[in-house]
RNA sequence: GGCCCCAUGGUCAAGUGGUCUAAGACACCGCCCUUUCACGGCGGUAACCCGGGUUCGAAUCCCGGUGGGGUCACCA
């Protein structure tokens, strides 16, 4: 296997190495830094559906690259042997993608710092390992999970949570073969180093400090040869000459161990940007009992890519100005991390619908019905392929529902009286009003114009009903609510005569005659 | 519990010491448009967590409290 990036290993040795007195996040100012290529990632593992909180951190690293220039990279974390799975990796790249939020490096795509899958380069990881080791910046743990779990344990019990005793600390060679005689395979861990402070500098928080004593010794490297998150990020953001590390805040309090780590292998650190969480509505973290979490469950019930971006974009980012609707290429021209916000943001579906609603009804009319065909389909009105009239119809069809959804899914519930043959009486109030007295001298005056009548727009139909009412003595309400029940079987809807158009003549004459029937049987 | 982060209407948020009797959006309420519903238009209700400082002046700065969240794994 042929792992590139192992150049930027090779430089390790010339790397001057940094002092373990030395705090902060490295080197250089910010106006210095920004003056650097932006290369930013996404690093999901792939362990299970694509959360909003993740294709969020997605859209800011992606809309970070596309405002300056830089480099959107897209690297699979899926060191959890047990839970990661090419089946959610697929997932997660194909809500990428749908979302419209392609990269340049990667997953896929390839690029010159790959492979960009970890199981792929454990390699690399391995020699960065075997490097602390030699430096005395790891060690070798013997520990077995068992004994870590008492230890914890008893640990929580005099109330003091935290890191690892260091019992395998300063194990001699000899201890280690003793051990290792025993059938007992060693964890790597990493040696804190006692330093006072470690001050993350992030571009969202300022600067924030931990305290070396609060962190104890971690593993790196898993018993079984795979590194460990903190570690295997570390190695891949600098192999990938990652310039900005934009993720969730969740991830904060693990940064000081890898700053730690940059520095004991002599490593600048990236800029870091931790953006607050996205919370369910009793304000705790997202979760599926919050309702749907997952990018794809708004897929399936019809919500628009670019209402999401946008709804995204906007949870824990504003411009400043009054406006809430952007594209894709505007969040690109108005993105900064400046103006990200430090504090958690809840997730608010209402908001969510109305962009939904919003995009649906301003998009063009062409592109909301190629949307809605498979939604049709699934609901059993329609079957593709249709013909070129069909569409056109289908149009119509789509313009004049569109107002009434929030998504793609709901137009179930307002088309059917376009495709079934037969109206069923929705309402109590469609009922009553096809049974008043003056109903059947109108609808025997409509049924006669409509069928005379040559084509049936909107604009004929109008005069029709207006025709109609005048024969049989009535006008206004007392000619739409009757009709209108009559053709669709409830008293509200779009415009009648509109309605009358897409229906045609023979299926409003049809329905005018079946409300006579059943009316007088 | 230790450590860390956060705190403007129900929600998203603008606001970076005076122009705040605090913007805008969603939701809610009312009016208008209309044959109905919806869309749309117009208007309205509603907020600076508490307590101390600093200052001529604080939503804005500092400290403390409270509340919420995150994190403390051979998970990421």
């Amino acid at each position: 296997m042929e792992i590139h990036g192992i150049c930027a290993v090779s430089r390790l040795g010339a790397a001057p190495r940094i002092p373990a007195s030395r705090t902060g996040s490295g080197s250089g100012n910010k106006e210095e830094r920004n003056l650097l290529p932006v290369r930013v990632r996404f690093a999901p593992s792939p362990t299970g559906p694509f959360h909003i909180g993740g294709a969020r951190s997605a859209l800011f690293n992606w809309l970070y690259a596309r405002r300056y220039g830089g480099v959107f990279i897209v690297r699979i974390e899926d060191t959890d042997l047990e839970r990661s799975s090419r089946e959610s990796e697929e997932n997660i790249l194909a809500a990428l993608r749908w979302l419209g939020l392609d990269w340049d490096e990667g997953v896929e795509v390839g690029g010159p710092n790959g492979p960009y899958r970890q199981t792929e380069r454990l390699e690399l990881y391995q020699r960065c390992a075997e490097q602390l080791l030699r430096q005395k910046d790891a060690y070798r743990c013997y520990c077995t999970e068992a004994e870590l779990a008492a230890e914890r344990e008893a640990l929580l019990a005099r109330g003091a949570l935290s890191g690892y005793s260091g019992r395998c600390r300063d194990l001699s060679p000899e201890d280690c073969a003793r051990l290792e005689a025993e059938g007992r395979k060693p964890a790597i861990r990493f040696r804190v180093p006692d330093q006072d402070a470690i001050v993350v500098r992030d571009l969202v928080r300022g600067e924030v400090s931990f305290d070396c004593s609060d962190i104890g010794d971690f593993i790196i490297l898993k018993s079984d040869g795979i590194p460990t998150y903190n570690f295997a990020v570390v190695v891949d953001d600098h192999s990938m000459s990652v310039s900005h590390v934009i993720r969730a805040e969740e991830h904060l309090s693990n940064t000081p161990r890898q700053i730690l780590l940059f520095n004991a292998l002599g490593w600048e650190t990236p800029q870091f940007a931790h953006v607050s969480l996205i919370l369910g509505k009793d304000r705790s973290k997202m979760s599926k009992r919050h309702g749907a979490t997952a990018i794809e469950q708004y897929q399936e019930k019809g919500y628009l890519p670019e209402a999401l971006v946008n709804f995204l974009a906007l949870l824990g980012w504003s411009t400043g100005g009054e406006e809430e609707v952007f594209s894709l290429d505007e969040l690109i021209q108005q993105f900064s991390l400046e103006r990200v916000s430090k504090s958690p943001a809840i997730f608010d579906l209402d908001k969510l619908n109305w962009l939904n609603g919003h995009y649906i009804r301003q998009a063009p009319i062409e592109y909301i019905t190629d949307l809605s065909i498979p939604f049709l389909e699934k609901a059993g009105y329609l079957t593709t392929p249709l013909a070129p009239e069909r569409y056109e119809w289908l149009k119509e069809v789509v313009a004049l529902v569109r107002k009434y959804l929030v998504c793609l899914e709901d137009l179930k519930d307002h088309v059917g009286i376009y495709f079934s043959e037969k109206v069923e009486i929705l309402e109590d109030e469609a009922g009553e009003a096809l049974a008043g007295s003056h109903v059947p001298a109108l609808f025997a005056a409509l049924e006669r114009l409509v069928r005379d009548c040559p084509a049936l727009s909107a604009d004929a139909a109008k005069a029709l009903l207006k025709a109609a009412g005048k024969e049989a003595g009535v006008k206004g309400k007392q000619i739409f609510i009757p009709v209108r029940a009559a053709l669709t079987g409830s008293i509200e809807g779009p415009d009648l005569d509109k309605i009358m158009a897409i229906l045609g003549k023979e299926k409003v004459a049809g329905r005018l005659a079946g409300a006579l029937a059943r009316d007088s049987s």
